[in-house]
DNA sequence: AGTTGGCACACAATGAAAAAGAGTGCTAAA
DNA sequence: TTTAGCACTCTTTTTCATTGTGTGCCAACT
C-alpha cells in the first residue's frame, strides 16, 4: 500500500526536516507558520502534523514538544522531496579549479578529493581506493642489501608496488637467491595477483622452486604476505572530527565508539559494491555507533578494473540537499582527475 | 633555593598523588589516615597538607575540598617519589613471550610494540619510526607498465622502498627512459638519501642527464618527490581512544582538539630528539589540547642510523609507577625485536 | 615542639517545589 | 476546510533548604 501525502503535507515534511537539520531542535507548528508557502494557521499545520505522525514520518520527543523527523520521514524526504542546493551547484567550478590547480599523483588525488569533500560538507568523508584486485604482476625483483638481508619487490600493471624485507640464510648465497627470484618472476609475471599465492603453492608442491627447501617456507611466507597486502582495500578518511560538533555526538562514549569503528574500518564492506548513489540510515547499517547517522556513498570508476567508492558520514539530521550533489559531482569527476 | 620536605610530607604527597591517580577525586585528610605509614590524626595531616599547598605541590578546587596535586607536585613526584610498580615488572616475561611468539617483519614490530604499550597502559601510545634519514640508495629502477606509463623504484640499504607512477611522453621511447634511469642509478647509487635531490639537481644543471630536456623537469619532480617521502618521519599510533574514558576528556570539544592534534602530528617534533626517559607535562608542551596531559617518551635505537622514539600520552593524573617501567622496557627491547 | 580533639565555617552536591515556557489536542465556529 | 480559543502536558529553569565533606584554627595534651 502506498501512502499518498497531500502537497501541503509534503511541504510541511520538507520544511520540518530542513528546519530540524538546521537547528537540531524539534520544530513546532508556530515555527512553520513563518515559512513561505506555509501561511496557514498553526492549528491547520498541527492537524497535518498529527497525520504525518500517524503515518510514521514524524515523531515527538514527549507529549507536548515539537516534531522531529523519523527515519521513515528522512527516507521519504531523500526519495521524493529533496532538491539539490543551488549554492552547492554554483561551487562546482571552484571544485574544478582546486582540482586542476594541484598536479596530483594517483594516490594523492583520492586523498585530495575526500579532503575537499569533508571540508565542504563539514561531515566525515571516506573513500575506498582501487585495490590491487584485478591487477597483473609485471615484475618480481629483489635487491640485496647486505650479505644477510635483501628486499623483494612486486610491481603490478596498475603501478602498485609491494615490498618486503627478507633475511638470506647463510647456507644460501645471493646468487642462489637471484636464481630463485628469477624463477618466481618467470612463473608469476603477467599473472593476476589473485592467483599468485596459488601458483606459488602449486609450484612449491611440485618442487619446481625447491632448491633450498628449508628456506622455502620462510620465503614463501614473505611473498604470500606481500600478495595479501595488495588485496587489502585501501581506505582513506578525512574530517573524522567534523561530526564531533554535531549534537548527536555530545557524548564522549559515542565519539569513542565512532572513532573505534572507523579505526576498525567496519564501514568498508558496507559502502563497497553498491551501484550509484546510496543513502543508508542508522538502522540499515546495523552498527551501534552509527545510530542516528547516515552514510551517503557513490561509486567512482577510473578504468575497468580500477574502481572504488567515496562516502560521507554524518548525522541522519544531515544537509542532504548540499551533500548529495557534492558527493555525486566529486565521484563523477574523480575518474578524469585520476588519469591526469 | 631547594625546598626540603620532611619524610612525612613526602609520604603524604606520594599518597595523595597515588590516591588521586586512582580515584580522580580530590583527597582529604580523613582518607589519608586510612593509609599505612600515615597513622596520624587528620589534624596532623591537615597541617602538613597546608604546608605542601604553600610550597605549591598541592591545590584545592575550592576553599573546603580535598587536595589535588599541582603540576609542580607531579614533577616532584616523578623526580623523587615514584617507584616502579612490581606488578608491571612481573609482566616483563609475558611481554617477551608476546614479542617472540609472533615473527615480525620490521615495520610490524613497531606497530606491535606500541599496540602492546597502549593495551597495557590503557593510554594512547605513539612511536616515531626510523626515518629514511641516513639511508644509502641501493638501487634506482623502473618498470614499464604500458607504452605511456611506468613506475620508478628507489630502494635504500635499510630496506626502505619508495615508488612513484610516471607518464612516459610520446617523443620518448621506453629505451630512452631506460637509459635515463640507468644514468640516474649510476649517479645516485651508494649515495645518502639526503644528498639525492641535490645531486640530481646538479647533474641536471650540468646537462649530464638532459637528453630529453622538456621531460626532465617532470621526471625530476617525481624523483624529488619520492626522495622527500623518505625524509618523512613515520608515525605510529595506537589506542587513541583509550584516553577518552578518562574524566579529563569528558568534554567532546577537548576530545576533538586532541584527535585533531594527533592527526596533525603536532607531537612528532616534541617527542623526537630527547635523550633517555623524558616526562613532559601540559605546560611544557605548549599545546592547548594537551592541558592536563603528560607525555612520557623514551628513545630507542636499532642501529647507528636507525632510531626513533616511543611515547605514551595520558592525563597528567597518570599511573606513572606502571607506565614508566613499561615504556622503558619496551623501548630497550625494541632494538632486539627489530633485528629478528 | 610536635601532635591531637573539637568546633566553626565554606562550599558543593542533592533534591524538592515552584514558576515559566513551549507546544499539543480538541472543540466549536467561521 | 480552516481557524481561534483554551485546557492540558511535559520540559526547563530557578529558587531554596538540606546534607555532607573537608578545611583552618585554637587550645590542650604528650
Amino acid at each position: 500500500m502506498k501512502t499518498v501525502l497531500s502537497s501541503r503535507q509534503k511541504l510541511i515534511l520538507k520544511a520540518i526536516i530542513e528546519a530540524y537539520v538546521k537547528e537540531a531542535q524539534p520544530v513546532g507548528s508556530k515555527t512553520l507558520t513563518q515559512m513561505p508557502y506555509l501561511h496557514f494557521s498553526s492549528a491547520t499545520l498541527r492537524y497535518d502534523m498529527a497525520q504525518l505522525e500517524d503515518l510514521g514520518f514524524l515523531e515527538k520527543t514527549h507529549t507536548s514538544s515539537g516534531r522531529v523527523p523519523s527515519e521513515k520521514g528522512y527516507r521519504y524526504y531523500v526519495e521524493h522531496l529533496v532538491t539539490r542546493d543551488q549554492d552547492v551547484i554554483d561551487t562546482f567550478p571552484l571544485i574544478d579549479e582546486v582540482f586542476s590547480k594541484n598536479k596530483l599523483v594517483r594516490e594523492q588525488a583520492l586523498e585530495e578529493a575526500i579532503h575537499l569533500l569533508s571540508e565542504l560538507t563539514n561531515y566525515t568523508a571516506m573513500a575506498i581506493g582501487p585495490s590491487g584486485q584485478g591487477s597483473i604482476i609485471k615484475k618480481i625483483d629483489f635487491v640485496p642489501l647486505t650479505e644477510v638481508q635483501a628486499v623483494i619487490l612486486i610491481v603490478t600493471d596498475k603501478g602498485h608496488v609491494q615490498h618486503q624485507s627478507i633475511g638470506i640464510p647463510e647456507e644460501m648465497g645471493i646468487n642462489d637467491l637471484k636464481e630463485v627470484i628469477k624463477t618466481l618472476d618467470e612463473l608469476l609475471r603477467d599473472r593476476p595477483i589473485e592467483h599468485a599465492s596459488q601458483i606459488l603453492k602449486a609450484a612449491f608442491a611440485k618442487r619446481e622452486i625447491a632448491a633450498f627447501l628449508e628456506y622455502q617456507s620462510q620465503l614463501m611466507h614473505s611473498f604470500i604476505n606481500a600478495f595479501a597486502k595488495f588485496a587489502q582495500e585501501n581506505f582513506y578518511l578525512s574530517g573524522m572530527t567534523n561530526v564531533f560538533d554535531q549534537p548527536e555526538f555530545h557524548d564522549v562514549k559515542h565519539v569513542k565508539s565512532f572513532v573505534d569503528m572507523l579505526d576498525r574500518r567496519d564501514l568498508v564492506k558496507l559502502i563497497a559494491d553498491k551501484n550509484g548513489l546510496s543513502i543508508r540510515f542508522g538502522s540499515d547499517l546495523q552498527l551501534i555507533p552509527m545510530e542516528n547517522c547516515t552514510v551517503i556513498s557513490v561509486p567512482y570508476r577510473i578504468s575497468d578494473e580500477e574502481h572504488g567508492t567515496i562516502a560521507v558520514v554524518g548525522p541522519t539530521r544531515m544537509a542532504y540537499s548540499k551533500v548529495i550533489p557534492l558527493v555525486e559531482y566529486i565521484a563523477s569527476n574523480l575518474g578524469k582527475l585520476y588519469n591526469k
